[in-house]
DNA sequence: ATGGCCTAGTTGCTAGGA
């Protein structure tokens, strides 16, 4: 089985060049991230056409995470246990988080806030985001060992130096400080594995890249998209690609797919 | 090659992204 994650920054914009994706990769299911729509304007009948079922969760034209797949979806959630908000006027619950169990595979498309900077109320939120996840994570092996969990999406960290093409670039800003690396690798010393970094050690290996100033040509990017694996499945995990060819062209998203292969 | 921001809504600017 081949499991995924992308984020598309907009489904709408791109439901086309997603599921030509789908079909050219031999992909089974695929976490999306800011799909950027609500439920009723998400295009089902794209995937659907292509024989891949969709679970959705998208409040407004921000955020949005779905999970497509064409080996089941059961059990859909639309946010983890105590999932903390956002919201000026008082916390809300945004669409960031959406687990399906699909081909026995508890999948969770995650888009983790991106914190704006490090003085502003949406980085205590994003690590208050994060570890609320992480307590339901240990949860959710602690209830059983053997969980094939898959936490799969737009991290919005750099864990380290050489995952940004110039880390002083960053001084100051979100993604690179340390509260932000302990509450990723906090879901490493919580049993998980992130195996793009297992199978993909590589530095400059970036799954990002803005759209501006030819980032992509100059390869100044970022790896911010990872798959974290519960034990179980990490012992399933044959291979995990970047597919950056998903970058070129006019119309592409800006972030490029993570891809998981499973044995069966 | 891969090429000098993009997307959607409150549209002709603004917010958000990283």
């Amino acid at each position: 089985m081949r499991i995924a994650t992308w984020n598309i920054n907009s489904v709408r914009a791109r439901a086309d060049r997603a599921v030509a994706w789908l079909e050219s990769s031999g992909t089974d299911v695929l976490a999306l991230q800011e799909t950027k729509c609500k439920d009723e304007q998400f295009p089902h009948a794209v995937f659907e056409a292509a024989g891949y079922e969709v679970a959705h969760v998208g409040r407004s034209q921000w955020n949005g995470v779905a999970v497509v797949s064409r080996v089941g979806i059961e059990d859909v959630e639309v946010a983890f246990a105590d999932q903390p908000g956002f919201g000026e006027d008082g916390p809300v619950v945004e669409a960031r988080a959406l687990g399906a169990t699909c081909g026995g595979v508890r999948v969770w498309s995650l888009y983790v806030p991106h914190g704006r900077s490090p003085d502003h109320p949406h980085y205590a939120y994003k690590l208050a985001w994060l570890e609320q996840l992480r307590r339901n994570a240990e949860g959710w092996l602690e209830a059983d060992p053997a969980a094939q969990l898959a936490l799969l999406g737009d991290w919005n960290v750099i864990p380290y130096d050489s995952d940004v093409y110039d880390v002083t670039a960053f001084e100051g800003h979100t993604h690179v400080t340390q509260p932000e690396r302990d509450a990723f690798f906090a879901f490493a010393d919580a049993g998980f594995t992130e195996v793009s970094r297992v199978h993909v050690p590589e530095e400059g290996r970036y799954t990002y890249w803005d759209y501006q100033q030819l980032a992509f040509p100059k390869n100044k990017g970022l790896r911010i998209d990872f798959a974290y694996t519960s034990p179980a499945l990490t012992d399933r995990v044959t291979g995990v690609s970047i597919d950056r060819e998903a970058r070129k062209g006019k119309g592409a998203s800006d972030h490029v797919p993570v891809v998981v292969d499973l044995e069966d």
